[in-house]
DNA sequence: GTCTATAACCGGATAGAC
DNA sequence: GTCTATCCGGTTATAGAC
């Protein structure tokens, strides 16, 4: 199975799970150490402070969902079509990182610069992002928006149900997990339809 | 003025601002001290511990931005009316406290076991809203959508700006937080048209 | 590179005077 | 009720042996 692994992964992917599910200020430095295996003087070794090792785990983390939106403006489509392929597949991605919304958006509100480090270079997506929605809108393809509530919109319907996943499922079910599972997997059907009516104009009743 | 407050007032005062603002690991209870204007000992002496007082302002927040909620089911209206109040009085109510929702999620996520004390007895405004959205597509109000997945969208339409803040600003506004502001102004008036065209059926354009 | 031991500090909680 | 002083466990980080 080749689970070998040089020391210096074992750290990192002992760091991301405890700092994805503790966050900054949870984590213990022990801790990590426990879970790679490994004990503590090794993590200072390897990286000098905490706040080197966390720095680190966060622009991975960061990275890992926002990149999404980079890829998704690079593939020329209609705009149905970038909706549809947009929601399932970032819906999908989330599924599979599904603790890592939370993580960075709480450790961005306690700490905001670090979202400038993260965004540099990054205006090209924004303006395509932007230019797509009004391309659209010209093309009388959607209903006028102004690009920055659809695009968010859509963010937090795709979003929301991870970083909120402890109130829906005690709220709406009963603290069944499972059920929280079976919402999930409808959701990008739901998203995808509920955007669509809510912004395209021909929308016409399919089969 | 009358800025003459109880002892118990201010701890509570500042534990509030520095709980929502740094999260319960975060926070130093000589910090809230501070701000309280006393001293650490004496916090203690209206509290035990840094967990009881925490809970009681968890409890406290969580409630803020709940209740709302329970308002929303116990008046009478039809579903268009429904939809144009809740998201309208629900955003007005989160500017006002914009820092809960993130302060609220965080921790849930931190503690799940938290939701079972703050949904005791809550059930029923689960049955009644899901009642809401039945009654409304059995009436042909609207299309068929599940209950869960139309409140959550709404939901998520609301509190996803509040929560993913330095994110929308960084990215969508260069981090001008005026833009921001207006932003969230303008969020009443493009979610409720969002979410009527989503799902209302005899949606007609209107002058 | 990896370990044990320990330094240096911090933070929650308490004792006890007023 | 409110303060000062202090205890004590825990945490980051380093020293130094192997």
């Amino acid at each position: 199975m080749a689970k070998e692994k040089s020391t210096e992964d074992k750290i990192i992917n002992a760091a991301r799970k405890v700092f994805i599910a503790k966050g900054m200020d949870g984590t213990r430095m022990q801790e990590i150490a426990d879970v790679a295996g490994i004990n503590k003087a090794l993590l200072h070794y390897y990286y000098r402070t905490k706040t080197k090792l966390f720095e680190r785990v966060f622009t991975h983390a960061f990275k890992e969902v926002f990149v999404v939106l980079e890829r998704a403006v690079s593939n020329e489509m209609d705009f149905e079509r970038f909706l549809e392929k947009f929601i399932s597949q970032y819906i999908k991605l989330l599924k599979s990182k599904s603790y890592i919304p939370q993580f960075v958006i709480h450790e961005l509100n306690r700490n905001p610069d670090l979202i400038v480090k993260q965004l540099q270079d990054k205006s090209f997506i924004k303006e395509k992002l932007f230019q797509l929605v009004d391309q659209a809108i010209e093309d009388k393809v959607i209903r006028p928006v102004p690009p920055v509530h659809l695009i968010t919109n859509i963010l937090a319907l795709c979003i929301f149900p991870f970083v909120a996943r402890p109130i829906i499922t005690g709220f709406a079910m009963d603290g069944d997990k499972k059920k929280f599972k079976t919402y999930i997997d409808e959701r990008p059907e739901q998203v995808i339809a509920f955007v669509k009516h809510a912004v395209l104009i021909n929308q016409k009743e399919e089969a």
